[in-house]
RNA sequence: GGGGUCGUGGGGUAGCCUGGACUAUCCUAUUGCGUUCGGGACGCAGUGACCUGAGUUCGAAUCUCAGCGACCCCA
């Protein structure tokens, strides 16, 4: 069959697709001057919003939001070494202001644990002041070298929600690090994006923590994409930040922190794993518009069809839907495959034929249709959409994850997915494994039911106990 | 980190090698008018571009250099 009109590259085609999903679908606007930088369209900015708005959600039941400056001092930012380390050649600096240098440099946040620390070193006196839970939503910068790419890897991530935790033990921290985990996999599953949570090897955690637990997803090219860490700081940073509390007896006692982020990643892998050839896929949770109603209007019945529809539009408005009535000048078929190229979930027409039965054809976006015949139904359906997405994201992941229990066929797997596979905790066993399969070995101790399936076999190379690893290529 | 391809209206292309008013084409770009309108309408008339800087030249979208930016492949 010809193509009639200049179709959406398929999303099997996953590169070609996302680029241009961002600006047909009116997310990002890659046409900035500056490299990894690039502006979000006001609809992509209203996903970013009903997304972070959720996130606030779940983090205020306990947490406080916060707001740390964007410049930090050149000695407060050189104090912590693992950290320099790990973030040094990837940092802004302002280094003028006007046409003088400064005498202390200011670095962009890289991210803000070296501007709040020094701060917390103030507020904290006494154990009664623990645990202590903010966080903040703000733009960080880092020089990246590798392909940037919009929302997944940028220079200025403009989306950062960090959240910083100090505890009066290291267990405290610890059971934080698993309430962050179990809070993203909350935030995760209302977007509907089905996640794999597993702890980083060493070599690859976050530079001055004890232990990184990473959430993953899995794009639709099988590559992963990290949405989500926490990590357990240790005293890090409060033996270099003198952070330290009074206990019950009197002592001054280090206290022992964790942090945790999520960037604007994750409306990267809302897009991603969702979306499908005709456009995006959006949950009504998230989606700027979660009804559009069209209008079909027929010469004299004009105006009787915009009544029913504005009505329409009223009554579900009252309910506290986002709804759209579009009363553009343009064939009903134009205005479907706009909405759905926007990933609305839901579809409303009226027209002269459903005024004379008392009806609304409602169309969700996996072009089901339906007749309904009260607003009324408008929510169960919603609902139900947002299942059905849940569901299909769940079983394309399924499809993409393979128990592994040799190098070949970790070799396969990883050609189109994810691989899961016991491994002993090893550096020398992990190296094989990564140079024989072109992939990463991104976590062990790996959780869910894949890792439950997998068992407890030995390590894929060297035979001896091991846990469950999760093996891929990444973003 | 290494290599490659490339930069032309809002988007996609051709033209460049062989310099000459350069210009052209397609689209879900855009303006006006009219006819249309239950799955991407049509007619007519318009709008709109050669990445930036320097150089070569009588003359640069075209040649040279640099910068900025984009994409792809390999590590």
């Amino acid at each position: 069959m010809e193509e009639k009109t200049d179709a959406l590259p398929p999303i099997a085609d996953f590169s070609a697709w996302y680029n241009e999903i961002l600006r047909r679908a009116e997310i990002m606007d890659v046409r900035y001057p500056v490299k990894g930088l690039y502006v979000w369209y006001p609809f992509g900015f209203a996903i970013r919003k009903n997304t972070y708005n959720r996130l606030r959600e779940i983090l205020d039941v306990d947490h406080q939001e916060t707001l740390f400056p964007l410049l930090i001092p050149d000695y407060e930012f050189m104090k912590e070494a693992e950290h320099i380390k790990g973030f040094e050649e990837e940092v802004y600096w302002v280094t003028h202001g006007g046409l003088s240098e400064l005498d202390v440099k200011l670095a962009l946040r890289p991210t803000s644990e070296t501007a709040i620390y020094p701060m917390y070193a103030l507020w904290v006196r006494s154990h009664a002041d623990l645990p202590l839970k903010l966080y903040q939503i703000v733009n960080t910068f880092r020089y990246e070298t590798k392909h940037t790419r919009p929302l997944i890897r940028l220079r200025e991530i403009t989306s950062f929600k960090e959240a910083h935790t100090v505890h009066c033990t290291w267990e405290e921290a610890a059971a934080q690090v698993e309430e962050a985990v179990r809070l993203y996999s909350v935030f995760y599953h209302d977007l509907g994006v089905p996640i794999l949570i597993s702890r980083r090897p060493d070599w690859d955690k976050f530079p001055g923590a004890d232990y990184t637990i990473a959430v993953d997803c899995i794009m639709p090219d099988g590559k992963t994409l990290q949405i989500g860490t926490a990590h357990h700081l240790g005293t890090h940073f409060s033996k270099t930040y003198n952070i330290t509390y009074e206990d019950t007896a009197g002592e001054q006692q280090l206290a022992y922190q964790t942090c945790y982020g999520i960037s604007e990643r994750c409306i990267a892998s809302v897009i991603s794993v969702h979306g499908d050839d005709t456009g995006l896929v959006l949950p009504p949770l998230v989606a700027p518009v979660q009804v559009v109603i069209i209008p079909i209007i027929i010469g004299k019945r004009r105006d009787e069809v915009m009544a029913a529809a504005e009505t329409l539009a009223a009554d579900l408005k009252a309910l506290g839907i986002r709804v759209e009535l579009d009363t553009r000048d343009m064939r009903p078929g134009a205005k479907y495959y706009h909405w759905e190229l926007h990933g609305v979930p839901l579809r409303l027409e009226i027209g002269p034929r459903d005024i004379d039965a008392g009806t609304i054809v409602a169309v969700d976006r996996f072009k089901e249709k339906c007749q309904i015949r009260s607003v009324n139904e408008v929510i169960p359906l919603l609902d139900e959409i947002q299942a059905t997405i849940s569901r299909h994201a769940e079983d394309a992941a399924s499809g993409k994850i393979t128990i592994c229990s040799g190098i070949e066929e970790i070799k396969v797997a990883v050609e189109s997915g994810v691989a899961v596979a016991s491994w002993c905790g090893d550096r020398g066993c992990s190296d094989l494994i990564e140079a024989e399969t072109d992939a990463s070995l991104l976590g062990s101790d790996l959780r869910g039911p894949h890792a439950e399936k997998l068992g407890g076999v030995g390590c894929v190379v060297c035979g001896k106990v091991g846990k469950a690893a999760l093996i891929g290529r990444s973003y």
